[in-house]
This record gives structure tokens, sequence and C-alpha cells, in this order.
DNA sequence: TAGTGGTCTAGACCACGGT
DNA sequence: CCGTGGTCTAGACCACTAA
């Protein structure tokens, strides 16, 4: 059942898509559209909100609703990186992405760790090191803690695929949010052996936690990027939810 | 006039951070909340809304309202990266920021930045390089890009201090979203030159297009950073609108 | 089945913009 | 001043969850 404020909102951006509006020109008042549409203004609000933090329009008290130049152009980069996916969805169509396993062991979190992952001392954490290949061509080295009581039954199978498809297909959970760090490093010796480059070649890393839906941290990873065979786009909408 | 709603969001959200409801129980109900705060149920519900989209709480229909784990956390990573700032607001108070101008002029744009800017072929730009120093350190070497027509009057003296405060406190313009795309590259000779780094030394290169509120696209920039000297912050709550 | 959140209504008043 | 969007109300019905 999709509500009746989603089918008029998707209406409408069909509309604004197809040009049937001036791009000058305020939109119909909302009064207008609540009689369209047989609906009341709050629907049509309701409507126009969904519109409004897809960054398609802009409402202006006392003047009206207008479509935002680029809006169509922002809205697609929203949708572009506006969830965190992993590494083999992103890839997906590009070629086929294989893992090499360089370690699996179980311990007891550091400090950091237990900051990072809001875990006790006592609470233990798979250790992984994996290098992710792209058609056998090496792409990253990833150190990643992941919390044994979150994602139990983690195995080596599902390292050497993806660890964000079992989480959501074979497990059901959802993943939310993620906090990403990055920056760029010199090489160090086990980045030269595994990813195939030289002493001169700089590192893209980058240092994660990603959250579940209801907000349990569940991976805390740091990832290192060969610098010519990735790159990290980073979108930002700006809703001043202030 | 700030607006009931706002009010309660911020009501509730501060009975939450100091730990005034349960964790693991439901909030009252959002029947209780309207008693409460002799409003109705709507009214409520846009109060919720905001604290749903800091990542405070979640609803499930014919369940209740739940406090995110780690929301506090989360909603305060989410204050700290979700607008775009420009460098001068991000080190304010860590020193005194100034800026070295290695190049000031105007030219017709590139195809790519035609493209990047939404702009034609003969619709002047300036081209600007500048170096970011803090506390005479150098950071940043900038090369940017800026429409004339969007920007008028830059002046050396501007690009010497912020010209996001600029656009943002003279001219009255208030800043969108942007996208940027970050990598890790090698140092060329003018990074080594200016930024006072070796050979060996990596890059973070930021590439990014920042747009006007209005959906304007106003600068195109690609800025390199001494690795040692900056990173970046991304945090995605992931509202999925879908 | 009872209770919850999600949606929707038909009004109302207010704040603000442009005239 | 009028017309616009922003807020708010007091209800109503529905969809979903949990007991």
């Amino acid at each position: 059942m999709v509500s009746k404020y989603e089918q008029i909102a998707k209406k409408i951006r069909e509309e604004i898509r197809e040009g049937y509006f001036e791009q000058v020109e305020p939109l119909p008042t909302q009064e207008q559209f609540a009689t369209q549409f047989h609906t009341s203004r709050m629907t049509i609000q309701k409507a126009l909100d969904l519109l409004r933090v897809e960054g398609i329009v802009e409402s202006r008290q006392g003047s009206g609703t207008y479509i935002k130049k680029n809006g169509i152009t922002l809205s697609k980069l929203n949708r572009q990186s506006d969830e965190y996916v992993g590494l083999s969805q992103q890839l997906r169509g590009q070629g086929e992405v294989t893992s090499r396993i360089l370690r699996f062991d179980l311990r007891f979190p550091t400090e950091i760790e237990q900051g990072k992952l809001a875990i006790q001392s006592e609470e233990p954490v798979y250790d992984i090191v994996r290098v992710r290949l792209l058609e056998q061509e090496p792409l990253i080295i990833e150190e990643i803690t992941i919390p044994v009581r979150t994602i139990p039954k983690l195995s080596t199978q599902v390292l050497h695929r993806s660890i964000y498809g079992y989480i959501e297909d074979k497990l059901g959970l959802v993943i939310g949010a993620s906090s990403r760090r990055i920056r760029a490093e010199r090489s160090n010796q086990r980045d030269q052996e595994y990813l195939n480059c030289c002493l001169e070649d700089p590192i893209l890393h980058v240092e994660q936690v990603v959250f579940l839906e209801d907000g349990t941290p569940f991976e805390y990873s740091h990832a290192r990027h060969r610098h010519d065979k990735g790159d990290i786009l980073v979108v930002n909408l700006n809703k001043k939810t202030k």
C-alpha cells in the first residue's frame, strides 16, 4: 500500500523531470495541488516535503514553491552516494571481485576498538585481514574488527565473498549509518607486497565505523586502497537540519 | 518565533540525552506526549520527525518509538560534518589561517569546467591558485574556478581571507550542496615547492563542485592537502529516503 | 484483539513576500 | 493589502505488532 502523498510526490517529480512546469515560475500553489489531487493541503505538504529533501524544489514562505536549478542533477547525485554499500555492490558489473584472506582470528578488542565498537574488553571480536581483488588485480587491503556477538558465524567462505551481503541477505540485518575518516598515507611494506605497488605509491586510507540500522556499531575497519584503483565520492545535500 | 514542534523536539531531545527515558523501553506514546505538551498528535509527529532524521529515535508501526543505540553519538557526529564549511571555519581556533595567492586571473572555461559549472564557453571565470597556511605552515594548495557572473567583485583581499565568508556574509548568499571526489596522488613539483614536502609524500586530492542553496554551481576546485595536515570526515546517516 | 504509529481531513490562524 | 507557505488542531480510519 503506497500512501497518497508518496503517489502525489511521484507524479509531481515526474512532471518536473518532463519539463511540464516553468523553471523560473513557482509551481502551482498548495491549494491548487490539493484541488487537483482531491486531497488536503497537509497531504500536499507531505508530498512536497519529499521533493524538498531530495533537493528538487524549495519553498519560500509568502512567495511560492520553486524548482531548484540543477534540482534533477542534485537528486541523481544524491541517490548515487546516499547509502553505504559494500565494495562487491559498488563494483557489480565491472568484473569479478574476489578476496584473499591473510588472517581470520579471534581475540579481545584493544582499547580503541572497545571505544569505536562500544563493547567491553572481554567481548571477543573477529580479527580479519583480507585483500580485495577485481579481476585478479589487487585493489584494497582491509583490516576489519567485528564483534562476534553482533555477527555470529562468520566463515572464510563469507569473507571470500561479501560480508555485507551475508549480513543483509543471510542474517536479515539492515546496515545504517557510517562514519569514515579519509586520509592519504605512504605505502608500507605490506601494501607494497599485497597491493603490488611501489614505495612511492600513495595509499588512500579509509578508517570507518559502520552501524546497523538500530545504531549498533558492527564493524571497525581500516581499508588501504591502491591510489590508482579507487576514489571516494561524497555528496552533501545540506538539508540544514540545524 | 520558534514553532511549537521544534520546542517539543528540543525538550524530548534533552530528556533523552539526560537519560530520562529507558533505552530499551519505548518512549511515551504519541498520545501521551500530545497530552503532556497540550497539543495534537500531528504536532508530536512533526517533533519526532526531527529526532528521526537526526538518528536519535526510530518508530516502529504497531509497537512504539524507541531510542536508538548510539543515537546521541550519531547525532553529534552528524552535526560535525553535516554541512560543508570552508577551511577558515573548520580551523577556527586552531590558529591563524592565511593565504598566499599564486594566481588570480580571468579566462574562459575549459570544457570540463563548462560541464561542472553548467555555463557556456563564453562565460568568463576567475582562475585562482592559492596556498592555505595555518600558523605559517602550508596545508593545502587549491586551484579554484568560479564564474564571474555568480560571484562578482572577487578581490585578492577576499582571497587572502575566506571566499566562503565573503559569499555568505557579504553577498548574503547561502551555500548548499557539494559533491566531492577524494583520492590519493603522488606529489608533483609544485606540491613539493609550495607545500614544503618530499617526493615520497602522498597528497590527499579533493576535487569538488559546490552549489549555492538554489542549486547554482559556483565553485569547481581541486585541493591538494599535505597528507599529514588534514583528513576528511564523512558521516552518512542513511536516511533511506529511497 | 488492543494498542501503537502512519496517514489523512477540513478547517484555522500566523508569518512573510510582493504589490 | 492579498496571496503564499508554515503551523496547528481535533478528530478519523488504517496497518501493523505483540500479547
